[in-house]
RNA sequence: GCGGUUGUGGCGAAGUGGUUAACGCAUCGGAUUGUGGUUCCGACAUUCGUGGGUUCGAUUCCCAUCAGUCGCCCCA
């Protein structure tokens, strides 16, 4: 044998046995958007490196150290995608969506995003993210609808121990005057500080106000909070969000440091978090918010938006951490059991009609003894299974067990696909 | 990018500086020459992630490397 190739670091394969249930989560998804009216948008993996630096942002994680990004044979700089919002607004702008005739342009994706990290619980190289944007619309009441969206895939595959958090970033004028603010309060005495918020102090402020190693520092509680330099617009369009979710029946928490690490964001922010026993270090499953002015940052006419993306894979492991089964058993309505050459040479055409009628049904390719086939069918969780020898062939007839009860009666060969639909009925 | 930890058959998992590398599950064959989920018997790793080194000898010791896994950073 020649040497075995690995599967590139970070990704994964997804067989026979899990494939149904991301299977089940799209459909679950695709089903939601319909309700919603969000319509699918297929773009492409990779784009031009620059729509990311300029759209994520160039002072962000994902543009610093995780692009995969390549020059093509043309020398183009190309990058694998890591998210899908700037691909989304590149393709709305590009296409003119602004110009469509029904607004807002409400818009869903689902595929694998790229990003170069070492992989951990719930963080891969190639991951599957499924994601909506809002685009035309500055009405509070869609940042209420696309939260409620996150909810309903989450809640409608049977999580429960959910936590909405949201936040306000307000906007540019607001986050200008909290981000000199917080600048001015850490400044005198940054060198109490971990390495990690020396370096955000310049760099993204508000990045302080996260850090875990520094939370008890007294400076963290006498911070300045954004909600204090919203200025009234900002503090208005809050308000709105939230009795619309409070309306909706959304439960929520308010987190003043919630912060997003993109630069596009503005306005609401909001994560959905899992509380999950034993989930790992990572429990954020959705991450989203308002990011008015990317559309114009990309090209196009000033335009509102507003988006979400949560990961298939993190999807999967809160379901595993609560223990929520899917629904997604494929049992085998008959399995042919035959011995014999002639027999054999029967089953073919009968199972043809078995599944052109609609059932599904299997047979044995291995040329294996009757007591094997019976093992399959078993392992198959077959329900019937149809015997069929070189004897009943002759005698135009099919022996037919249920592998429920083990009842087995003989049916005229001729008749069987009959017989057998009104007897699975 | 940094740190911890692990790497033995399809899967799970013992094991020792010295030679036949336990065991369990799965698979295949047979007991039962036409009937499953039970039982019994038998088969199944020229090899211990990869490459070097130490040694008379290494799966066991050392180094490197790759990969898994967990954490930091950051995020989905």
């Amino acid at each position: 044998m020649s040497k075995q190739i690995q599967i590139p670091r970070g990704t994964q394969d997804i067989l026979p046995g899990e494939t149904e249930k991301w299977q089940y989560i799209e459909n679950k998804a695709r089903e939601i958007c319909e309700k919603y009216q969000y319509k699918e948008i297929r773009t492409p993996i990779f784009e031009h490196t620059e729509l990311f630096s300029r759209g994520v942002g160039d002072t962000t994680d994902i543009v610093q150290k995780e692009m995969y990004s390549f020059t093509d044979r043309g020398g183009r700089e190309v990058t694998l995608r890591p998210e899908g919002t700037a691909s989304t607004v590149r393709s709305f702008v590009g296409n003119k969506m602004f110009g469509l005739a029904t607004q807002p342009v409400k818009l869903y994706y689902m595929g694998p995003m790229f990003r170069y990290e070492r992989p951990q619980a719930g963080r891969f190289r190639q991951f599957v993210q499924f994601g909506i944007e809002a685009l035309g619309s500055n009405d509070p009441a869609i940042d209420a609808e696309v939260i409620s969206l996150a909810m309903a895939i989450y809640q409608e595959l049977g999580l429960k121990k959910l936590k909405l958090v949201i936040n306000s970033l307000g906007d540019k004028e607001s986050r200008k005057a909290h981000r000199d603010a917080l600048i001015a309060h850490f400044q005198p005495r940054i060198g109490e500080f971990c390495s990690d918020c020396q370096n955000r102090l310049e760099k993204n402020p508000m990045r302080i106000l996260d850090c875990k190693a520094d939370r008890d520092h007294e400076l963290m509680k006498s911070a300045p909070s954004i909600i204090d330099f919203l200025n009234e617009e900002s503090s208005e369009y809050f308000t709105k969000v939230k009795k619309y979710l409070t309306d909706i029946g959304i439960e929520f928490e308010e987190d003043p440091n919630l912060v997003r690490g993109l630069d596009y964001y503005n306005h609401t922010a909001f994560e959905i978090m899992s509380d999950a026993e034993g989930f790992g270090a990572i429990t954020t499953l959705c991450g989203g918010g308002r990011y008015n002015g990317l559309v114009e940052e990309i090209g196009g006419p000033e335009t509102p938006g507003i988006g979400f993306a949560l990961s298939i894979e993190r999807l999967l492991a809160a379901l595993d951490a609560e223990g929520v089964e899917l629904p997604v058993v494929n049992k085998i309505d008959c399995y042919l059991v035959s011995l014999g050459e002639n027999a054999k040479d029967y089953t073919v055409g009968l199972l043809h009609q078995l599944r052109s009628a609609g059932f599904s049904a299997e047979r044995d390719y291995l040329d294996r003894k009757i007591k094997t086939q019976f093992k399959a069918a078993d392992r198959y969780q077959a329900k019937y299974v149809a015997v069929l020898g070189d004897d009943e062939l002759a005698d135009n007839k099919i022996a037919l067990k249920s592998m429920d009860d083990g009842g087995q009666v003989e049916l005229p060969l001729d008749s069987f696909l009959e017989k057998f639909k009104e007897l699975i009925k």
